[in-house]
DNA sequence: GTATCTCACATCGTATACCATCTGTCTCAG
DNA sequence: CTGAGACAGATGGTATACGATGTGAGATAC
């Protein structure tokens, strides 16, 4: 009986088996970053964080030992941590990087959409127009995200999505602020949204889809580059 | 005088200020899986680890938890952590994702390869040529390596070859058994090499260079995986 | 007033200890 | 013989403790 008793302790769960701590407090801390409560240059205190989070610090350092490998974060011995800083030229470098992807990602996925992914990203884009007036980066920029995730939800190569995904995290909330810089350049946007959806519509040759798809990201770049780099190339491979 | 002693002593460093333990334990790993001693599916124990390196669980926690973040290592709950598997679906999304990211990154370095370059390249290539009598995979993947190294040396963008270089880790052992599965492969790829060096000698469009080079990689993918999947499009967008 | 030194404190780095969870083996009922 | 359950050992997960290191405020000499 006394037996019984124990058995039954033993096979209860004590910890309703959740994630482990060092999860939470790795996506705890992402999503602070992403949602820029933690803005590039914050320092992130380890004990601070083990308190507000209600755990001891061993968990935390994990979780930021994987943001660093990330990129998220960097991470100096006995000094501290810090959200990463993005500066110009690393924003450069992961641009032109993210328009090969995303070029790739749509030309991979543009067999596979459906009329209806079709109708759905049009109809998206014309909410887009109809934000013009008025103009409003936050609704706009959401939308615009909406709009390129029917595009890649199709993509075969989930890898190339995943590369995409953590590339984006790295750029952390300039992804967010992205349309701010230069008004006119959301008009352009739209239209090279319509312009992709037509080249989809149509079949037309991957190459000249994923033509489309990389320039509309480099237009972006340069965008936001003008007033720095106005005459490099800032990444248009001559596809 | 015991002052002055004192103070000595304290500006002494008393540890050289080496790497921290937790990367040491993440080189070391790295270092293995790459050297094919940890194969994939190799199951890491923790304790076991520690004990080898000399130290307590807590950094190589960490560092498994970094490799875990770049994809090298698998680490569930309460189970324990192991190299990853490869199967042949992941292998073929990560070489068709190489397959885009080496080939802009080979057309980012055309502009600015020096005839110098061009020259040790085909000097690699030439001895490439001359290992195929006696064919030995090791010492042709090793050369192989070295010709795309050049190549990829002088690329305008420090980020694409940070992502080549870490989607190859995550290949892992792969990585050097590529050619061993299709013997007449290696031909066509010394082949290939030679009309890359000579779309960047002669200043072909960045166009032209980016599909010979990714199409480069995805022609490695077919040979490996012919046996499996002969009639799928294996990743040769149409650029 | 300025530069340098010193010291205290904040913070990181790691080892140890202990609890939770899994896994394989052994037992026993059917 | 088979399968369900229990137990023990192995292993992962986290807290705590303590040593190592960097940083900045204050003191002191010039």
């Amino acid at each position: 009986m006394a037996r019984d008793e124990l058995t039954t302790e033993r096979t209860r769960r004590t910890t309703p088996r959740g994630p482990s701590k060092s999860q939470q407090a790795y996506h705890w801390l992402k999503e602070r970053i992403a949602r820029q409560e933690f803005t590039p240059g914050y320092r992130l205190v380890l004990g601070a964080i083990a308190g507000e989070l209600d755990m001891s610090v061993v968990p935390v350092r994990e979780a930021i030992r994987q943001l660093e490998a990330e990129g998220l974060v960097t991470f100096e011995r006995n000094v501290g941590a810090h959200v990463s800083m993005v500066d110009d030229s690393q924003y450069r470098f992961s641009m032109q990087s993210l328009s090969v992807l995303e070029g790739a990602a749509t030309a991979l996925a543009a067999r596979a959409l459906t009329p209806d992914d079709i109708r759905e990203a049009r109809a998206i884009n014309e909410r887009m127009i109809e934000t013009l007036d008025d103009f409003d980066p936050r609704a706009f920029t959401a939308l615009n995200q909406r709009f390129h995730a029917i595009l890649f939800a199709r993509c075969s190569n989930p890898r190339m999505l995943e590369l995409v995904e953590t590339e984006w995290a790295k750029l952390g909330h300039l992804r967010d602020s992205t349309f701010s810089f230069v008004p006119g350049r959301a008009q352009e946007s739209v239209a090279e949204h319509e312009n992709i959806l037509v080249l989809l519509e149509s079949g037309a040759p991957l190459g000249e889809i994923e033509k489309a798809a990389r320039r509309h990201r480099v237009a972006t770049l340069d965008a936001y580059m003008t007033h720095e780099h106005p005459d490099e190339a800032l990444g248009v491979l001559d596809i």
